[in-house]
DNA sequence: GGTGATGATATGTATGCACATATTAAAGGG
DNA sequence: CCCTTTAATATGTGCATACATATCATCACC
C-alpha cells in the first residue's frame, strides 16, 4: 500500500489518480472526506485539499460543500490550447518566421462584422491584412480590424515590420474575449495569399478581444491547408 | 486605494489583475515579493501565494523561485476547451440529440493509422462508424478504431444505442492522450453521411487516448459544415 | 402532512509558523 | 582572473488550527 508513504500533495494527487484509474473508486462513487484521507495518508487536511482541488480543476473529481467529493461520471476532457504569437509558433516548429503586411486602410467595417462585435461600435476601424510565412512558405493569412476609438495609437503604426498582434499585446490590455475555431473554404483572396486552391479546407481562428465591453480587435487567422493544432489531454 | 480592504485570495487576485490591466505593473515588470504584498494587503503570505499562483496558472504572471514574480511579457492566451460528450454538446445547444451506428466490424487497421498510434499495436481492432444528429440533422460523423487488446469487452458491445465514446469513458480509464484540431475536405463517405458536398470544409477533431503506452482508441470526428467550436479567453 | 427552523457535516479559506528548494549574488581560494 | 563554495533570498510546500459557507437531514410545529 503506497498510502501512508504519501507526504506531498503531488504524491496524494497521484495516488488518488491511481485509485480512480484502477477503479478502486469508480466513476460516480463518493470518495472519503478530506479528514479521513488525511488520516489515512498521515498528513494535514490542507494537503489533501490541495490534491483534491487540483484533481477537481482537472475535471476528474466533482466537489460540493457538505455533499462531498465524487469521481466525475463523465470526466470532462479539457484541452488547454495555448495560443501563441504566430512568430513564436513558427519558431517553435524549427522554421524561420517571416511577416509581410499586405494591406492597411482605415474605414468603417462591413455590417456583419459590426454585428458580430456587438455593442456600441460606430467609429472608425483600422483594417490590416498580413501574411506570416514559415521558411518562406505561406503559413497564416491574417485579416484584422482594430477599433481606433479604443486604440487610437494604432493609427500611427505602420504594422509593416511588427505584426499587429504583437503590437497589441504590448499596447492594449484586454480583459476578456472570445475565440472560435472552425473550418472554412478558402476565399479567392485567402487562396491567393496562401498559395492554395480556392475552396480548400482552411483551419480558421476567429478572435475578439475586448476592454470591458469595448471591442479592441477582431481577427481572422487562416492557416495553410493541412495545419493541425495539437495538444495533449 | 482598495489594497488594505482585500482579505480573500480572490480579492487579491482581482486587485493584481487590475494593476496589470491598468499598467501599474506593466508587462515584463517585476512585482513586489509575496511578503511585501501580504503586508500591504494585511493578510498572510499564503493568501497572496494562492492569488499569485492562480494568476500564474492563468498565464498572466511568470514566477520563479528566488527570481521573483513578473508580469508575463506575452500573456499566453490559453483557451481551455472542454470536449464534452457529443450528445451533451447537442443538448446544450437546445437541440434533440440522436445517434445512429453506421458500421461495426473488427479487423486490422490500415498501415497509416497504426503508424499514427505508434508503439506495439499489432492486434485486432474494432472499427465503428456512427452519426450523431441534432434535431434530426447530421451533426458529427464519427470514425473510430478501438483496440481489442486493451478493451476486449468492446467485442461484445453492439454500440447501436449508446455511442462508443460514452461507453468507453465509463469502461476504460485512460491516462493520457492527444487531441488535434484541423480542417479537412469532406470525403465522399463523410459528405454522404453529413449531407454536404464532397470537398466541403469540415472541422475535424482527431483524438487518441491511451492507457499508459497502450492505445485504447483513435477517433476522427467530422463536424457538419459551418460548425464553430467556441470559448472565452 | 407539509414546512420552516435547526443542527450536523464536508468543503473552502485564512493564519502563523516552519522548513524545503531553486537560484542568484557574493565571498573566497587557486 | 576564473572557478568553486557559501550565503542570502523568493517562492513552494506542509502543518495545526480556526472559522466561513453551503447544503443535507432531521425534527418540531402549524
Amino acid at each position: 500500500m503506497s498510502g501512508p508513504a504519501a507526504k506531498t500533495w503531488q504524491a496524494i494527487e497521484s495516488e488518488v489518480r491511481r485509485r480512480i484509474h484502477t477503479r478502486v473508486w469508480a466513476p460516480g462513487d463518493m470518495i472519503p472526506n478530506e479528514q479521513d484521507l488525511a488520516d489515512e495518508f498521515g498528513c494535514a487536511r490542507a494537503t489533501v485539499n490541495r490534491a483534491l482541488r487540483s484533481l477537481s480543476d482537472a475535471g476528474l473529481l466533482e466537489r460540493r460543500r457538505k455533499a462531498g467529493t465524487r469521481v466525475a461520471l463523465h470526466p470532462v476532457r479539457k484541452a488547454t490550447l495555448s495560443i501563441p504569437i504566430i512568430r513564436k509558433e513558427i519558431a517553435a516548429r524549427g522554421q524561420k518566421p517571416g511577416y509581410r503586411r499586405l494591406l492597411r486602410r482605415s474605414g468603417v467595417p462591413p455590417r456583419d462584422l459590426l454585428e458580430r462585435l456587438g455593442g456600441d461600435t460606430d467609429g472608425i476601424f483600422l483594417h490590416v491584412q498580413a501574411l506570416h510565412t514559415a521558411d518562406g512558405a505561406p503559413f497564416v493569412f491574417e485579416d484584422r480590424w482594430i477599433n481606433l476609438d479604443v486604440v487610437p495609437e494604432a493609427a500611427e503604426q505602420p504594422f509593416d515590420e511588427i505584426s499587429a498582434n504583437e503590437w497589441l499585446v504590448r499596447t492594449a490590455a484586454f480583459t476578456d474575449g472570445e475565440i472560435a475555431f472552425s473550418a472554412s473554404a478558402a476565399s479567392d483572396e485567402a487562396a491567393d495569399h496562401l498559395q492554395c486552391d480556392p475552396g480548400a479546407a482552411i483551419f480558421t481562428i476567429e478572435r475578439i478581444t475586448r476592454d470591458g465591453t469595448r471591442p479592441i480587435t477582431l481577427v481572422w487567422q487562416y492557416y495553410r491547408p493541412g495545419f493541425r493544432m495539437q495538444t495533449t489531454i
